[in-house]
DNA sequence: ATGGTTTTCGATAACGTTTAAGCTAATTTA
DNA sequence: TAAATTAGCTTAAACGTTATCGAAAACCAT
């Protein structure tokens, strides 16, 4: 391959008949260099459009001011959202950012982050995939010093910081506002252990059945993975079975849209017939029509909040900060009605 | 910063008491290598786990195997499944993809072009944001020899391969279907200029009308950009100041959106009061109750095409291949109504 | 003038690879 | 059997930076 077109610092320097040396110090406001000799190299540095090459920096300083985001899934509104917080926050910061998706796959997720460990990222913001599997991908990260911060999702086996919400709290208040709507048969559809967020959510719709004595039925706990389709059969074959909810509890965006999707082809109504409830973004009104009960997550303000303690983390000095934040929720509810049509 | 703790060439080469340079031929299937020291030297790379460093490597070879990819939004499902297509083919063509996101403004798709150059991509797919801008970032580009590809928008000034429908067609038979429906205020709603997407959907909308005879009412030609809040807005002044009309071809996603919004805000129905048009992706039933007519445009064959035609370009030894693919779209129509909700 | 400090720059090595060229010993060729 | 080839490794340079050390020049105080 032929070698790219670029403006080097050896270059200014036999241009300016100096070192490569005398221009990089020039460039970093060095004490070293005159005042005289600063401006001239940063002048002829501007003209050329010069861009140092951070692989080179890279290199030696062992230091890329690069940040790796994993996320499950594009379509999840509240990723696109907190990514949108992450990227501004990052770059104030003076840190870019470089997306990943798993979709919910452990194999990705591990070539994700050895590509991330191969680009020499600094840090990275993390939400594993669901359940179990070989640690030995964190484990090397952690050796080679890369710090790590999850939102959204945590992992069990290790204490990195977090920013999340109070996922239990969050799903007693969604399950309790179906109960006030005078719901009795609410179903929980989702994973219910394995990932911590599942988990918590879990027994926060245990509380609230509690809180307002109604015992748990069993039926109506219907495990199933984080995928649309996989939520779409499970909620398709409960309903066929004769399961009459008047109210779902979805662990995740796709589930829900499954959910949602099992329901209306079941002739049955959102939310007349029964209530969607769901953990997603601020920005209830941007998709339309989607009549869920919805946890507004803030994702803008756990991504900034993300950045915020991972760029603090690799910046420290020697103690590394462990923190787990939790970032404030709140119950929207959407406006529209939703059945099937019945023809244009 | 502390170095990384790696299994770096020299480590493994001094483990073994030879130079770096053999393992390095070693791990290359070189001629020069016996094969008693090859399978000696890959032995011990296995065990420790090594990863070549991709920055060393990238900044002899030129070449980093990395393909840079610039989308709008990530709320536009029609990227989040080109992306999918884009990512799992480049990782067949040994390729890693990095994402990035301009959210429709000039100075961060600058800021993604700048970063992916500093990262010695070898190669762009691109989606330009609308209007004009200074084009100085596209010809450093090129100068450095890194091979664009634009999917889904082209650009105007610039003759790069591409991978696209064809907007007319697919416009015109989205109009059409409408006037097949009886309906004959058809609103044309998003930008009909600048942007090459939207002057062919223009093109294609006019062309419906005229084939049914249907005069083009000036009024209903109502521009905005590709944002879902300013959409919102253009509609609704637009419904507000008795503007009836019976269907809304959307340039967007997110006009799509925001002009749905608008509707039901006015107490209109989607799709008995209007129809809804929009190009979209393939997985038409993913999202919950979003009452389309919606072209189909197949966006991960898109992304797939693109990939080969941007690899194609890239590992071409000589002639540079420009080709302009055309992919092909169809109509789908959804099944649910949406009208704003009275009571829970 | 002397000695000491400070300013300003250069020389050199290093980061982890790849690659062309060089060297030695073994093998082939005439 | 001497010359030529080949196999198998090492040397050294390079990619574009940054960091450390050293040296010359300038400045300052006595």
């Amino acid at each position: 391959m032929a070698p790219r077109n670029k403006v080097t610092l050896k270059k200014i320097a036999e241009l300016l008949k100096v070192t490569p040396a005398t221009v990089s110090k020039a460039l970093h406001d060095s004490s070293d260099i005159s005042d005289a000799m600063r401006k001239k190299v940063k002048k002829t540095a501007d003209k050329l459009g010069y861009r140092p090459n951070i692989l080179a920096r890279t290199l030696i300083q062992h230091r890329s001011f690069l940040l790796g985001v994993i996320i499950p899934d594009l379509r999840i509104s509240f990723f696109s959202e907190s990514s949108r917080g992450i990227y501004e926050r990052a770059r104030k910061r003076n840190y870019e950012t470089i997306l990943m998706v798993h979709d919910e796959k452990h194999e990705i997720e591990k070539e994700n982050l050895e590509f991330l460990s191969d680009l020499h990222v600094d840090g990275i913001l993390l939400n594993p995939a669901p359940g179990k599997f070989n640690y030995d991908v964190y484990d090397k990260l952690v050796e080679e010093g890369i710090q790590i911060v999850c939102y959204d999702r945590k992992l069990d086996d290790y204490n990195f910081p977090s920013v999340t919400i109070d996922d239990r709290k969050a799903s007693y208040i969604l399950t309790c506002e179906m109960l006030r709507l005078r719901r009795r048969k609410i179903l929980f559809l989702g994973p219910n252990k394995g990932i911590s967020v599942a988990r918590e959510r879990y027994l926060g719709y245990l509380d609230a059945l509690s809180a307002y004595k109604v015992a748990l039925n069993p039926d109506y706990v219907i495990p199933s993975d984080l995928s649309q389709t996989h939520s779409y059969e499970k909620m398709k074959s409960a309903l066929d079975r004769g399961i009459e909810p008047d109210a779902v509890v979805c662990v995740g965006a796709l589930v829900a849209y499954g959910a949602g999707n099992a329901i209306l082809d079941s002739g049955l109504s959102i939310p007349d017939d029964i209530i969607l409830g769901e953990f997603g973004d601020n920005d209830i009104n941007s998709r339309l029509g989607v009549p869920f009960l919805t946890i507004n997550q803030n994702p803008y303000k756990i991504g900034q909040a993300a950045v915020d303690l991972l760029v603090q983390n690799i910046e420290a000095k020697e103690k590394v900060v462990s923190e787990h934040i939790i970032i404030e929720t709140k119950l929207l509810r959407r406006e529209y009605g939703i059945r099937r049509h019945r023809s244009v």
